[in-house]
DNA sequence: GTGGTCTAGACCACG
DNA sequence: GTGGTCTAGACCACT
């Protein structure tokens, strides 16, 4: 049941958001199926060398988000509804593949990774603002 | 002299990250030229609606990574230096195109930006890994 | 000998006070008689999905209020003694019908339930405090 | 600034879940306006004798639900959004009458607060339900 | 032993 | 001085 995360503790952005985002990465690609359980709060922190408060909020708030489903003196399972569906694995692997492509483009370009991703920001926001 | 920045408030990343990251970028990219003069610290400041100590804290940042140039009394520029060296044009345009493909395939599968970018975070990382 | 009750899984309210409140006011409005029985811990456990340890808490709490009587190998059933006394059916009429006006109203307005018995908390405890 | 704002702490409603509702409610009633700031977290902190994170965890929480507007090194502020519009005030006025005279109802029949709002949660999900 | 709440206190980002 | 994050540790609700 370990989780195949990884959380940078300098970084700029919270640990809470980096561990948030990749678990619902996880779950979107499929990593994660409805139903499944989740490691413990206390087991993730010890796992990932954060504190359980770090991991508890994470889970409250994928909770809110309809990914996860809380039950105390139980355990944290992916929830079952709609938010959790993952995108179809056919998909999926396209878009991993693209990716793949788009880095082995940007390590030989002699980009970091902080620059890649942001250019893929600046272009969706301008793709999004496109579409207005 | 208007730079073409984004800046989300609200977001969990700070804010002197994204426009540093932001500002990195548009170097690399070409889009801002070596000897280039950059917006004063209080213009910069004021057209995105954020604190003047903040630009200064990034223009000061970028100046020890030799990305720009601070001449007191006088302005900011861009480095002439080896660090802000833009990837080639021909390089740019084909990595732009394929993260265009990319969020074309993630807007489709119902990706979220976040979730995007946590993917190329994620593969980058195993990628680096993987050639060790 | 189905008790109408419902349980929020998910709220902040934990069950064991949810339950113990619907008991009583069950009580309060005559729907449960004084000598009446209760449904089996294990049986309201399975019809309201939840723990029995949970449900014997709360039969244990109301013994202590001298609203249920506790008879071992026997069951559990409403106590005859004083606090577990009825409200005037007609008293609990009119109660009702002013409560449904004032829900009538709150979700005319659009307010939430929280909001609304919030509303109700605060000013039953400004009316407590002016007669001081 | 003093909000009025009572905390009960030995309830089975954890505290900020208590300050969110009552937050909330002063929105909803216009005792709070847009745009009007909020006791900073400490400040509120001290006044309620809680820990300074619970406020700011019920910050956060309304944040997200776009009644306050979080501002780092600034103030926290009543959202200027849709979400913070206040029931007009005459509706106010007659729910309030209305709950008043309900709870003077209560009152005369013996009945304990938790009694009367479990009397009105009870009724209004039978309303809800009976709309289906 | 699970998740949930709360506290106390440190340090950071921002103005 | 503001809000934000994180830690460490206690106690509670529930299974």
């Amino acid at each position: 049941m370990e989780l195949n995360v990884t959380i940078e503790k300098g970084s700029a952005v919270p640990i809470y958001a980096q561990l948030s985002e990749q678990i619902r990465l996880l779950i979107r690609r499929g990593a994660l199926s409805p139903g499944e359980s989740m490691p413990t709060v206390r087991s993730l922190a010890v796992e990932l060398g954060i504190n359980v408060n770090t991991v508890a909020r994470v889970y409250r708030d994928l909770q809110r988000e309809s990914l996860l489903r809380l039950e105390r003196g139980v355990g944290t399972f992916v929830a079952e509804g709609g938010e959790s569906r993952a995108v179809e694995e056919g998909d999926f692997r396209s878009i991993a593949a693209k990716a793949s492509e788009l880095i082995d483009l940007g390590q030989g370009a002699g980009l970091r990774i902080g620059e890649l991703t942001q250019l893929v920001e600046t272009l969706w926001k301008e793709n999004v603002n496109a579409d207005r």
